[in-house]
Order: structure tokens, then sequence, then C-alpha cells
RNA sequence: GCGAGGGUUGCCCAGCCCGGUCAAAGGCGCCGGACUUAAGAUCCGGUAUCGAAGGAUUUCGUGGGUUCGAAUCCCACCCCUCGCACCA
């Protein structure tokens, strides 16, 4: 043993064993096998502090598992589908001062590369090299030879093979998105392209279509079931209303809606032509149609009607909506001839159609009488509709008066009741900004929508019911995520899974678009056992075909179809599937916390539509982020530590030790200056304490019997790896090393 | 707004599920001591407040409640972080 301790020297040794005994590389056996996958890294910029956490954790997890005599495979990929590399490439070809500056100081690319890598192609190469090189320098337990990258072609057949399949299920379906939308660039908005509003989100309403004659005064409501309480609707006598002939889906009809309105139906799926302007007055003190009631209700003047919003035109749910009572009342006693309003408004009674326990038959009433809201002008009027909001959202059940949905939480209903609306033409659904937007030209930006895009229907329940099976069977860790991962099952919506731009693998039935980077990396771990064949040269691109993966990875069809489909020997054949057999499912994926709602989501979605229940993973692991002195890392802008530059100041071990003691699970870890210099002193400390043991071990009599002494240092020792065990099992990382340099 | 997590002694953080042994682990910092020519490293002790000490007092976001007893259980409220989609 050297006298100091010399991280790099001892690293640089081991490493360069492990590569020639090859001893990471594995293969099936008679062990029991253990198959942990971590999300490999975008190779947007060099692998950084945040990647070491995570990949720290599933390489510790895995050494862990082998001590504990499990086949431990162990593998690792590169992700550079999608468009922020071509984005970068872009940005390096035309020499962006910040970009270079950023990667040159923080990623640590030499000066005199940096300006060669200004095609997608080269950054790639140059990225996937260099993070090697990295996770070696750390020396990760890792079977490098099932590495890919997933622009290659054979991944891209494995890829296509994918998404016929999902397409045969209908699981791939066409549809239209709404964006956010530059009418002025004619472009999509992208989050830096906002000058105001960042925070904006696109938000579902309905517009609930009420008639009068061979018109429509459409109104914009995130409460549809509330239309069963409609006594009336709201006009500005203000504003400006057009008439305009609306058509969708083969359905023309004429709306009269605000000119702010007006202008944003343009960019709907709608045609929309314009008719003529409509003066405020001839809409108000007509009599129209309650689409699902049947019922007559009558247009009134409101003041506190915005023409950006919605529609321009408000229906009136006063039993429920604070604002609606109180202009309703506002009016009682105002002369409304001049709109030929002649009927008593008192004589409009109050419908309730929601039962909640905080209040009686009409919320909106007894709330306004107990707070004393005086007019709709009171500024408790939004506090009070905020509270019978809520109440009636989480505590609400559907009353007799709406029909088949009586009895149902309101909080539950809306889907369904949309979608009910929808289809008898009763309404439609309208997108709008929670918060106006922007854009950096300063045109203000409205939702477009994108026809002809492709979605995975992630919001198929029957898919949806898998998925939440295949969740009860898993152990999920921490347990406080599995409330989480189901939350975000139910809120996930079909998502558009093709893109024009970026790199990637082209979608199969549909040559024009390439199949966006979060839907090609759900199921790649089963690729792991197939790239070691491409890698070994069994396989050829050719001999990818469709027939191939089916029986490889499902277990379709027999080896000798394959053998004649391909060409490949039907022992190979049926050896590849015995392989996936081994490894597969995968027993752990462990990722940061950042891919609950997206990747690890998807993973499952994927997982659960193409493989046997048998072969569905079996648990999600769950990390924290790591910031630089408190501030958040960010790869194009700074600060940004690379994995790299940590391992070459202070080598592997105090890297590693640091990274996963700072903070435990979802835990977000800080580095800083004061922790990674304690981390040395510690592992310095236990450098000399394991060398003065080795020293004294070489005097003392071993044969020796046991003392008192040493029966109870034994009985602490096995203490502590116990606990150590049992924290390595449920990853706390923190605790396993409290635990097991407790005892030095 | 919705969803999730969190607010503990100078700081970071453990404890909370399974109430008492909790003035509350561990690390960092700080103070004192040992070692040293000295500094660093290392080791020992201390670190809410008052007291020489036994001990006493006030603490675990805020306000209530349950209980013989609450950091831990229940209710309400306040504050912070993250996510909310076509972007990886």
């Amino acid at each position: 043993m050297e006298q100091d301790y010399k991280p790099h020297e001892i690293e640089t040794k081991w490493q360069k064993k492990w590569t020639e005994s090859g001893i990471f590389q594995a293969e099936p056996d008679k062990r029991e096998k253990f198959f942990i996958t971590i999300p490999y890294p975008y190779l947007n910029g060099n692998l950084h502090a945040g990647h070491t956490r995570t990949f720290t954790i599933g390489d510790v997890v895995a050494r862990h598992k082998r001590m504990l005599g499990y086949n431990v495979l162990y593998p690792m990929g590169f992700h550079v589908t999608g468009t922020p590399i071509v984005g970068l490439a872009e940005l390096i070809a035309s020499r962006d001062p910040q970009t270079m500056d950023v990667y040159e100081r923080l990623h640590g690319i030499p000066g005199d590369i940096l300006p060669t890598l200004d095609t997608p192609e080269k950054i790639v190469d140059y990225f996937k090299h260099e993070a090697e090189k990295a996770m070696r320098m750390i020396g990760y337990s890792i079977d490098w030879r099932r590495k890919f990258t997933t622009t290659d072609p054979t991944y891209k057949k494995f890829i296509e093979w994918q998404y016929i399949r999902l397409g045969e299920k209908d699981l791939i379906v066409k549809g239209s998105h709404p964006v956010k939308w530059c009418p002025n660039d004619n472009n999509p908005v992208e989050d830096h392209d906002i000058l105001y509003g960042e925070e904006a989100t696109i938000v579902e309403y309905t517009l609930i279509k009420f008639r009068y004659k061979d018109i429509v005064l459409p109104c914009a409501t995130l409460r549809p079931e509330t239309t069963y309480g409609v006594t009336n609707l709201w006009v500005n006598p203000d504003v400006d209303y057009v008439k305009a002939r609306v058509e969708k889906d083969g359905i023309e009809e004429f709306w009269v809606v605000s000119r702010d309105a007006f202008r944003k139906l343009t960019f709907t799926d709608r045609t929309v032509e314009y008719i003529e302007d409509v003066p405020a007055k001839s809409i108000i003190g007509i009599k129209l149609t309650n689409p699902v009631t049947g019922e007559e209700v009558i247009s009134l003047p409101a003041s506190f009607v915005r023409p950006e919003n919605g529609s321009g035109i408000v229906m009136s749910v006063p039993a429920h909506a604070p604002f609606d009572y109180l202009a309703l009342r506002d009016l009682y006693d105002v002369d409304l001839s001049k709109y030929g309003i002649t009927e008593d408004l008192r004589k409009i009674e109050l419908i309730s159609l929601i039962k909640v326990p905080e209040f009686g038959e009409f919320p909106a009433k007894e709330i306004v009488e107990n707070m004393g809201v005086t007019s709709q002008k009171d500024p408790r009027a939004e506090e009070a509709t905020k509270i019978v909001y809520r109440r009636e959202f989480h505590g609400g059940v559907l009353k007799e008066i709406t029909g088949k949905y009586e009895g149902h939480a309101v909080s539950k209903i809306k889907d369904i009741l949309t979608k009910d609306l929808i289809s008898s033409n009763a309404g439609e659904t309208f997108y709008e900004f929670s918060e106006p937007i922007v854009c950096r030209c300063g045109t203000s930006c409205v939702v477009n929508m994108v026809k002809g895009q492709w979605f995975l229907n992630y919001s198929n329940p029957e898919w949806k019911a898998k998925v939440y099976r295949c969740l009860s069977q898993m152990r999920i860790i921490p347990a406080e995520y599995r409330v989480e991962f189901e939350n975000k099952v139910d809120w996930l919506k079909d998502k558009a899974c093709a893109r024009r731009k970026g790199l990637g693998t082209r979608l199969p039935f549909d040559k024009e678009w390439l199949i966006e980077s979060l839907g090609d990396s759900t199921i790649y771990m089963s690729y792991y056992i197939i790239a070691r064949f491409i890698e070994k040269g069994d396989l050829t691109l050719e001999q990818l075909t469709l027939s191939f993966f089916d029986y490889v990875l499902l277990g379709k069809g027999d080896p000798k179809a394959v053998s004649a489909d391909t060409g490949l020997d039907p022992k190979l054949v049926e050896e590849i599937r015995r392989h996936f057999v081994y490894w597969y499912p995968v027993d752990l994926r462990s990722s940061g916390k950042d891919l609950v709602p997206n990747h690890l989501l998807f993973f499952l979605f994927h997982h659960v539509a193409l493989f046997e229940e048998e072969n569905w993973p079996r648990a999600l692991a769950v990390n924290g982020f790591v910031s630089l002195e408190g501030q958040k890392m960010s790869k194009s802008k700074g600060p940004i530590l690379t994995l790299e530059s940590a391992v070459s100041e202070y080598g592997a071990d105090i890297t590693r030790l640091y990274i996963l003691s700072t903070a435990e699970q979802t835990q977000d870890a800080d580095w800083h200056k004061a922790g990674i210099d304690s981390a040395r002193r510690q592992v310095d400390r236990f450098y000399s304490f394991a060398k003065d043991v080795i020293e004294s071990g070489k005097r003392a009599n071993l044969s020796m019997e046991l003392k008192q002494i040493d029966r109870w240092m034994l009985s602490r020792m096995q203490n502590y790896i116990r606990e150590t065990n049992i924290a390595l099992d449920a990853i706390q990382t923190r605790e396993a090393i409290q635990n097991s340099f407790s005892c030095s």
C-alpha cells in the first residue's frame, strides 16, 4: 500500500484490470440475474454532476447486487434523437458567443476542436467518445460491448418494428393539437421566444352553444357541468361583436362572438369567414335555447364581460357562480327597457345542480350574503368565487337535474361530459392561454391547431388500465412516489409523437415524419440484448426484420421461419431469444425525478403495450437533482460541473462518495466546495485507517482466541453491514455510507 | 389553479409511518484542549437559554384540537421548491 492516498494511480490500475479481464461483460449463466438500467444520456453536452449522481447510484446498486451473488447487467447507450443537437450544431457553426464560451469554458471542449463541431454528426461523434471516456474514468461497471447510439441504422430498424407493431394495435392515431403560435412569424413559439407570459399554459375550455334562430352564441367555460344551471347569458353592451360563418367537420354554423374571439377562431381547426358586424344591443334581450336542457334563457347586459376572454359571451349560473349571482342581483332594479327587456328579473329562479357539504342549495348566494359582498365590482367577489369553486370541485356531487350524470363527483365528470357535449354538437373544445402571451417580435400570440399530427394514444383507457396494473405490481423507490406515478398516468393525454425536424427514425407508415425523441427511448433496454450480437458481427442490418424482432422480443413465430426470412442460423436466433428471456424484464430502472412525468411514464406505457406481462418492468427508482453552490445547472448557459473535471480534480472515489452522501433519494443535492473537501478528508482518513489495520494485522497473532471485546467488535461490524445492506436495498446511499463508514 | 414534495436546534439534514427512552442522530461551522517550532491534518471535549452542577425554562412554519404526555396523531391556515406536455 502506498504511503499517501493517490486516487488516480489506484483508479487507473483497477480500471485497466477491469477492461482487460472484461469483468463487467455479463452473459447468461446459472446465477439469478439482475438487469439494471439508467436512462442513457442526451448528448448535447458533456456529462455533468446530475448524470454523475444518477449513474453512480445505478453503479452502486449494480455492484452491490454482484456482491450478493447476482449476475448483473448494467449497460449504457447514447441518446441523440431530436432537435437540440441540431440546434447546437447551428449555434456552433454561426459561432454564437454564449455557446462558444459555455462549451469551451464549462464543458471543457478544447478551443481547437469546438469550432469543428458544426454538424450534428460531428457533435454526436465527439460527445459519445467523451461520455464513454468519462464513465470509464469514474469506474462504472458497464458492459460496454452493448453500447449504441440512437441514430445507428440497426437501432432505427428496432424503432421501426416498435412503431409498426404499435400502429397495428391502433395505439398511434392521427389528429390535431394546440400549440402556442405567433401569427407574425407564422411559427410556433418556444419558451425562449416569449417576451411576456412565459408562465402561460394552454387551457382547455368548452364552448357551449346557445342557439337563437339560425345563430349560435358560444360561451366558453371551464365547468361544462354548470350548463344545467344556466339562467341567462351575459353580453357586454360596450363590446364589438361580429357574425361569422364557422365550419368544422363539415358542419356549418353562424356564430356571434367578440371581435377578439373571431381572430382567435381563425387559428383553430375551423374554417371561419367574417359575415358582418353585430351591434351588442341586438343580441341583448333575446331568448336562446340551452343546448343541454332545452330551456329558454335570456341574454342580459353585463360590464364585467371581457371581449378578449373566451368568446366574449358568458353563460350565467347564479346558483354556483358568485359573479353571476352578483351581476344578476345588480340588475334587479335597473331599467332595461332600452334593450327591450321588460320582465322582472327577480322572477329568474336560481338553478342548483351541485350538492356540496359546506353549502346549502345555492352556494353562490350563500357565500355572497355571508361574506357581505356588495356588488360584482367588490374585490371579495373573486375570493368568494375561488372558495365556491374549490369546494364544489373537490367535494361536489351532481344532482338529479343533470340526468344521467346524477351522483357523479364534479371532479371526475368533466372529461366524460365534455365528450358527450361534443358528440351531440352542444359544445366544442376551445383552447386559450391562461394569460396573454407576447412574442419577442411584439405580436400577441394565439393558440393554433397543428393538423394531421400523429399521436400516441396514451389517453386510451385500456392502455392506462394496463399501466395501472403494471404499477401495482412494481416496487417504487421511494414508496411516496407511487401516488405521483398514478396521478401522472391519470393525467396523461395523447402525445404528439412525430416531428418535422431533428435527428431520429422516420415513421415507417408516414415517412414525412420523424419519430419524436421521447417516443424512441421507451423499450430500448431490450435492444441492449440484441446490441451485443450486433457488436459481435453476428447480425447485419438486413437481418433485423420484423419477424426477427417478433421472435426475439415477443416469442412469436419460430426460429426456422426467422431463419428463412433472414438467412440467420436458427440456432443463433434461438440463442438471442434465450438471452432475451434470461435478462428480461428490467429489474430496476433508476432515474432523475425530472423524467417521472415523461420518460418513465412512457417506458411503462410502451412495455405494457408490446410485451407479455411477465416482461413488464419490476421496479422504478427516482433520485433528485444536483445544484452547484446552490445554483441550478444549465447545459446551455452554465453553471455546469462536468463528470470528467470532478474526477480529474478529486478522483473517482471521492466524487462518488460525495455525490451519494450529500443527499438522500429524491432530495436535491448541492455540490459545494466545503462538502467535497470534507469528503476528501474522509477518504484520506479511511485510507490511513485501513493502512493501520493492515499493519496491525501483520503483527497480531491471528490464531488467538477471540476475547469479549473482539466479539463486541464483530457484532458492531455485522450490525453495520446489515444496516448498510438494508439501506442499499432501499437505495438510500447516504444512509448506506454513514453506516459503512461509521465503523472506521 | 391542479398535482407532488417540503418547512426541525448557526448551516445542511435525521427523527414523524409505529406518540413517552427527544434539547432531538450525523455532517459542516464555531469554541476549548492535546499533538506541533508553527500552520494544516489528526485526536479529545463543548456548542438552545439560565446554572459550577443536580436541574430548570423555552423550542421542531402558525393557530387550534386529541392525549396523563405531541417534532411525531387530527383540523385549519401561511410559506417554499418542482412539474403541468410535444421540450429533451
